[in-house]
DNA sequence: ATGGTAGCGTAGCTA
């Protein structure tokens, strides 16, 4: 089973881009983030004519929206709310086989790296806090799951382009990468693909719309991944970290896919 | 140190 995860910031303005994805690529399930759409103007219909007729879709207007978009039914459909909010960052369903598959959006933080100045970033930490809680009072490392989604958090020193210069910079922050650690280690998830990439190798998944030419400039961050629990390591069979999507005609998204193989 | 671009929706927020 392939699972594919991309942060594809509007999925009407780049549904020709996911279609692509899906023809090219084949996954059987995809996971999206920055939907910005709600639910009755979701695009299900063009998913559908290419075989994805299951959809958990969870979006509102403008901002955020996270989505489980299957070949596969789909069971157990649930969205989680954090920090008191009801702002659509996190989906879960069951796919067959009883793997419990999670499609998560963490708030980016914004700029300053001070939960005392800056409210956003107050918000993050505390987010990553309830869902490590959660998982630690209600799932069990003893059970099938999939974690994807924009975590919008680089937590090794090469899953981003300068580890020292980005030290202060929010998605790299010490605080921020022991509190996703503290989440990884909660029911033991494995990072699917630091399982096949070293991590002395450098690997990026977002590049910023700002950067004059991103692809030779190159200052890259891994803000988006695909864990799993325990049962699941063995079954790993291959990943993909689909770089060449960053330069998608005609409007590419700043993030891009990452896939996973899983054996049944 | 600063400012750079993008999407939504049509001003200003979010990233």
């Amino acid at each position: 089973m392939r699972i594919a995860t991309w942060n594809i910031n509007s999925v009407r303005l780049r549904l020709d881009l996911l279609l692509k994805l899906i023809d090219e690529q084949a996954p059987d399930v995809v996971c999206l983030q920055e939907t910005k759409v709600v639910d009755k103007d979701f695009p299900l219909a063009a998913l559908a004519a290419r075989g994805f007729v299951h959809a958990h879709v969870h979006g509102m207007k403008s901002y955020n929206g996270v989505a489980i978009l299957s070949r596969r039914p789909l069971a157990a459909c649930t969205v989680q709310h954090w920090c008191g909010k009801e702002d659509c960052r996190h989906v879960i369903a069951t796919l067959p086989g009883g793997i419990e598959l999670h499609s998560v959006y963490i708030p980016s933080g914004g700029d300053i790296p001070d939960p005392e100045q800056n409210p956003k970033f107050a918000h993050k930490l505390r987010f990553v806090d309830e869902m490590t809680e959660w998982l630690a009072s209600h799932r069990s490392p003893d059970r099938a799951m999939v974690l994807v989604g924009d975590l919008n958090i680089a937590p090794l020193v090469n899953d981003v382009w300068n580890h020292k210069e980005l030290l202060d910079v929010v998605s790299h922050t010490p605080i921020e990468v022991e509190k996703l650690g503290a989440m990884q280690s909660s029911i033991r998830w494995v990072d699917a693909v630091r399982h096949f990439v070293p991590e002395t190798e450098k690997l990026y998944t977002w590049w910023s719309y700002r950067a004059r030419d991103w692809d030779s400039s190159d200052r890259g961050r891994r803000l988006d991944h695909v864990w799993v629990t325990p049962p699941l390591t063995s079954a790993l069979t291959g990943y993909k970290v689909l770089r060449e999507a960053r330069g998608w005609e005609p409007k590419p998204s700043d993030h891009v896919p990452v896939l996973v193989d899983i054996a049944e």
